[in-house]
RNA sequence: GCCCAGGUGGCGGAAUAGGUAGACGCGCAGGACUUAAAAUCCUGUGGUAGCAAUACCAUACCGGUUCGAUUCCGGUCCCGGGCACCA
């Protein structure tokens, strides 16, 4: 009986003391293989079971490629800045970083007891200031390559959280972590240019090896869109405003103009008459918070603002609005409506009864077009396609100095700054009484965090730092000056982790360019998609900002990604504590042993699948684990091993490697694990085992039991050596077929009989003996053959009328 | 509303350059071992009808292409994820 706690118990020892998978980064004699994991943020519950699942597939691989002679790197860290340790730190009022420390033994911990094979020398935290000097440096060069500004842009202000948050952490007009309530509020931030980066990030989606709706998703997130800028003169002043529009065709159409309330020449150009009520409605919007807004999504309003705007294809007088529809925040803030031709647009006009002019076929329904359009404007194309349209309208634009061609993002710049205490603090000094600030300099940094007393949020939105005179009043090069207090976000330091795990240690740089330009890309990363557009989008614009400062010399820091999906509790739902459907890796290591839960969580399902928590399935992989170990242990089974190959499973053994060595490559591990299973039971069956095959089925069992595997290795193979550098088995292609098949025979399309005959035999034959069967007699005579197809190795389909 | 990914036994899931649907596991049933039970080993297990041989039906639903469709095409329904006034 394998006894799982005394075995685990042993080899986690025996690992860590051996520093078992302690990578060599400056040997380049083999070839190279980086395996990443998303580091966990390390939180006060410990792991919960959905961490190993990832975890456990890039351990499989890193245990394969070993064995296939890969010099493999594989590395685990923590993302330990973040808001729970700020907000247990306020209560407790204790040093976050105390509770973070305590929180990531726990997880260290668990992780080494699950059998995980990363260095553990080259562990890093993102709140140890020998690791944030180099996010902040980061963060310097961008400011000193013009990245990084201060902005007083209206934000997200969540007042719960006493935060400012960015766009991607907003959902539904909620914060992302709590759920608490997010309003405008114009504040002093840091932004991030991460805009300047658009183009070439959705560019470089193309050739990731990436899972298609991750590179949808960013493709929608920066959201790019071609189309045409339009001048409109102001009538009766000197002024213009540009318009963006993607439909550029439909100018003929446009019956009036729209400026988002927030745009700069609302109050300049409104009308004596329009003045109050153009006001009064700005008031009433800017109070409006996000979420009021989208609830508020299909009511649409706005105000005339008394003038009219030239429209340049036809100098046609249009009236200018303003509508809380229109975003300042993208394009120009101003729209030509075309009321025949969208939606919004429609919607606004019939409230404010203006005038539709429809001039192509289509767009809105014809229902409304005939009642609310019905004359067709012969000025332009009627009826001419959309391309063709556009281009003929942007070049007149052209020829009257009216318009051109533009390309537009719907991504923001990214606000960076979080008035909290426990990030990194932003390495930055303004000058007082000036406006002036500069970047600390390189030998300045690290910038560490000063104690405090209290945590707590100091109410005005300002971080809690201010509350440390001594270190935010400082004299900087003689002169007073005071040190920014805002801290970075979360994202910061899981920007480029990646990184610094290839030289942990090094104090002079980032990481040794030698062995940056050796190690990257990351060949495979695992993680959870809900990533998706956050992560891995900030990661990769900070790769890019670092390639362009010549750090880095890969365009894209991570060339296969994959998402494994998530595990629910036992009733389907996702596991949470309030739902009391939570599985605790303590509890079933304890019980079942390490082994058990990595092999059931790779047989569960395809990795990408979120898949319901079974116990009954969990016991039936400890069954799978004590049917292989029983094999070794039981004398008389052990006894039919043999150092002569009588053949009798040279089939079985060659297909199971060729299959499990595909099925881990492409990370389809249930399918391997299932062909480990027949083979498995071959084997109860086989009356002889030839022993290199046996040993063979070790070292792939390995990748997903180590714990069993190396005791097998070692007690009962006889080994010395670690399990770790054996080599991966190869097979032989000739033996992965039988030299007779079983072939389908179906008459009219309907299965009939089958017939065993010679690998690769005639068709002819094939026929004969198709066609000789009794059963596909049955169903043949008396009727006409209208014909025979043999497909090889597979099927005889026969037709009769 | 728009974009993406899916819908296969009692359950988790296999199988798609179109070729014997249901591998493997769970569950269930039976047998061996045992005084007995557990564990283990072996066997069976999509549905309907039949003692059986066997027949028919079956991959969300409707239709198409094909000798042959879970796989390809068109339409409908349902579940999951993302975006949400982006002009």
């Amino acid at each position: 009986m394998y006894n799982h706690k005394e075995v685990e118990k042993k080899w986690a020892k025996v690992w860590d003391e051996r520093k078992e998978y302690k990578c060599d980064t400056y040997d380049f004699s083999k070839p190279k293989y980086y395996i990443l994991d998303m580091f966990p943020y390390p939180s006060g519950q410990g792991l919960h079971v959905g961490h190993p699942e990832g975890y456990t597939a890039t351990d499989i691989v890193a245990r394969m490629k070993r064995m296939q002679g890969f010099n493999v790197l594989h590395p685990i860290g923590w993302d330990a800045f973040g808001l729970p340790a700020e907000q247990y730190a306020m209560k407790m009022n204790e040093h976050p970083e105390k509770f973070t420390l305590k929180n990531i033994d726990n997880f260290r911990r668990q992780i080494k007891m699950l059998g995980f094979s990363y260095d553990y020398d080259r562990e890093v935290m993102t709140c140890d200031p020998k690791y944030y000097k180099w996010t902040q440096w980061i963060f310097k060069k961008m400011y000193d390559n013009g990245l990084a500004y201060v902005d007083y842009k209206p934000v997200n202000w969540c007042p719960e959280l006493g935060t400012v948050l960015a766009n991607e952490e907003v959902i539904d007009g909620k914060s992302e972590r709590g759920g608490y309530p997010v309003i405008r509020k114009p504040m002093r931030q840091w932004m991030l240019r991460i805009t300047s980066y658009a183009d070439i990030l959705d560019e470089d989606l193309k050739g990731l090896d990436w899972p298609q709706s991750t590179i949808e998703l960013q493709h929608n997130w920066i959201g790019k869109s071609l189309g045409t800028e339009v001048v409109f003169k102001i009538g009766g002043t000197d002024k213009t405003f540009k318009v963006f529009t993607t439909r550029a065709d439909t100018l003929f159409g446009c019956t009036y103009c729209c400026l988002a309330p927030e745009h700069p020449l609302v109050k300049e150009i409104v009308s004596e008459e329009q003045r109050k009520a153009v006001d009064d409605y700005i008031e009433v919007v800017s109070h409006k918070s996000d979420m009021e807004r989208t609830e508020l999504n299909k009511d649409k309003s706005g105000v005339f603002l008394g003038r009219y705007a030239i429209n340049p294809i036809n100098n046609r007088r249009v009236p200018i609005w303003i509508a809380d529809y229109v975003l300042a925040s993208y394009g120009s803030g101003a729209v030509m409506a075309v009321p025949a031709h969208d939606e919004r647009d429609y919607a606004f006009a019939k409230k404010y009864n203006l005038e539709m002019i429809q001039v192509l076929e289509g767009d809105i329904s014809k229902e409304a077009m005939t009642k609310d359009a019905p004359h067709i404007n012969s000025d332009f194309i009627n009826g001419k396609n959309i391309a063709e349209g556009k281009e003929l309208v942007t070049k007149k634009l052209v020829e009257l100095n009216a318009g051109n061609f533009k390309v537009n993002y719907k991504l923001r710049d990214w606000l960076f700054s979080r008035q909290r205490y426990w990030g990194e603090p932003i390495p930055i000094i303004e000058f007082d009484g000036t406006d002036k600030m500069v970047s600390l300099k390189e030998e300045e940094l690290p910038l560490v965090l000063p104690e405090l007393n209290e945590y707590k949020p100091s109410g005005t939105g300002e971080s809690p730092l201010v509350h440390a005179k001594d270190w935010v009043h400082i004299k900087y090069d003689g002169k007073d000056a005071t040190r920014e207090t805002n801290t970075m976000p979360q994202w910061a330091g899981s920007c480029w982790y990646y990184l610094r795990y290839i030289d942990p240690h090094n104090d002079k740089c980032i990481a040794d360019k030698k062995l940056l330009d050796h190690w990257l890309p990351v060949d495979l990363y695992i993680g959870g998609q809900e990533h998706a557009v956050l992560h891995l989008l900030y990661a990769r614009f900070w790769h890019k900002f670092l390639y362009d400062q010549g750090v880095v010399s890969t365009k894209e820091p991570f060339k296969k990604l994959f998402h494994q999906g998530m595990i629910l509790g036992e009733n389907g739902e996702k596991m949470s504590k309030s739902r009391g459907n939570v599985i605790n890796p303590d509890e079933i290591v304890e019980k079942y042993g390490a082994d058990t839960l990595r092999l059931y969580e790779m047989f569960m399902g395809p990795l990408e699948a979120s898949l319901p928590w079974s116990n009954s399935g969990l016991e039936g992989a400890r069954r799978f684990i004590d049917r292989v170990f029983r094999m070794f242990e039981d004398d008389t089974f052990r006894a039919k091993f043999v150092d002569k190959n009588d053949g009798s499973l040279d089939y079985i053994y060659n297909v199971t490697v060729k299959k499990v060595t595909k099925d881990f490559e492409a990370l389809q591990f249930n399918t391997a694990i299932s062909q480990m299973m027949i083979f498995v039971n071959e084997l109860y069956k086989a009356k002889e085992i030839y022993k290199p095959y046996i040993e063979n089925f070790v070292k792939m069992f390995d990748c997903i039991c180590p714990f069993v595997g190396e005791e097998i290795w070692h007690n009962y193979l006889g080994h010395e050596d670690m399990i770790t550098f054996a080599t991966w088995p190869t097979y032989d292609e000739s033996k992965t077929a039988l030299s007779t098949v079983k072939m389908a025979v179906q008459v009219n399309g309907k299965l009939r009989d089958a017939i065993e005959v010679n690998k690769d035999e005639a068709d002819d034959v094939v026929k004969e003996k198709a066609l000789a069967s009794e059963k596909v007699q049955n169903f043949i005579s008396g009727k006409t053959i209208v014909k025979v197809i043999v497909v090889k190795n597979k099927i005889v389909s026969v037709v009769v009328k």
